[in-house]
DNA sequence: CGTCATCTTTACGTTAACGTCAACTTTTAT
DNA sequence: ATAAAAGTTGACGTTAACGTAAAGATGACG
């Protein structure tokens, strides 16, 4: 089977990241890549953390969030409280669906908001239908 | 009829935020109370901007984001070219509407692993994988 | 063998978005 | 009138999330 070690530059292009930011998830236990001699070799499941960690990212929530929901997603290593993490995890999802429906409204806001702007736009015509 | 200003105090208990982010989204020219003396009174435009301010806010878009955008809500001031305005509101509709959809997806997923996790918790039931 | 190219650690710099004084002025209450 | 409350303008501090530059280690290659 394919050992699926992948160096930082393929992963950087991969994601498209920086390794400064790669090196900065691993200093705050984001991510833990295999060493290679001092070299970062990062695994399936490096990958796995990173998507998560710039999902979440991309939704608003900080590092520190994300790495406290990490661990619901790190089926091997349960060592930690898996009954606390449960209970971060369904705030995080409520958090989430909150979101979504704020975001629905923003997002049908958004559009009025265009829809009148281009009617302005348009033609001088008043109404626009469709 | 009530003129609805509204001093300080009172939009940051109705908003949840501190005087300090009033004044520094004032700073910013996000926000331009009318001045009573020094003193500031919020209108009710204002109160529709810091909305949407807040709500860009939760979907991590940056201030200088909503800064560009709140030009398309802003009816009376057209002196800002709403034709570009319209370019920036359809990109961020189309981000937006990319976030709602990854949304699905990470609330989804989440669901999943809370599952799952619960399944270890709940009894020593399910049985467990590899 | 020497020279890249890639990677490493260390460490200081930067930006956004406020927090936190300090020192005043202005309202409101007593 | 005076004291407390509320608000104001600087100005410096803080935190998260990296950027960036310096200096050395390591592996590949002609």
């Amino acid at each position: 089977m394919t050992e699926n070690l992948t160096p930082i530059a393929e992963m950087c292009a991969e994601f498209g990241v920086t390794p400064r930011t790669l090196r900065f998830y691993e200093s705050k236990e984001l991510l833990t890549p295999v060493r290679v001699g001092q070299r970062r070799l990062y695994t399936r499941c490096c990958r796995a953390r990173l998507t998560l960690i710039l999902r979440g990212r991309r939704f608003g929530f900080s590092l520190e969030e994300m790495r406290e929901l990490l661990d619901l997603y790190n089926h091997e290593d349960q060592g930690t409280q898996l009954s606390r993490t449960v209970e971060v995890a369904e705030k995080r999802l409520a958090a989430m669906e909150a979101q979504r429906t704020e975001l629905e409204i923003a997002i049908t806001d958004l559009r009025q908001q265009l829809a009148w702007a281009r009617s302005i736009l348009d033609g001088r015509g008043t109404d626009a239908a469709e």
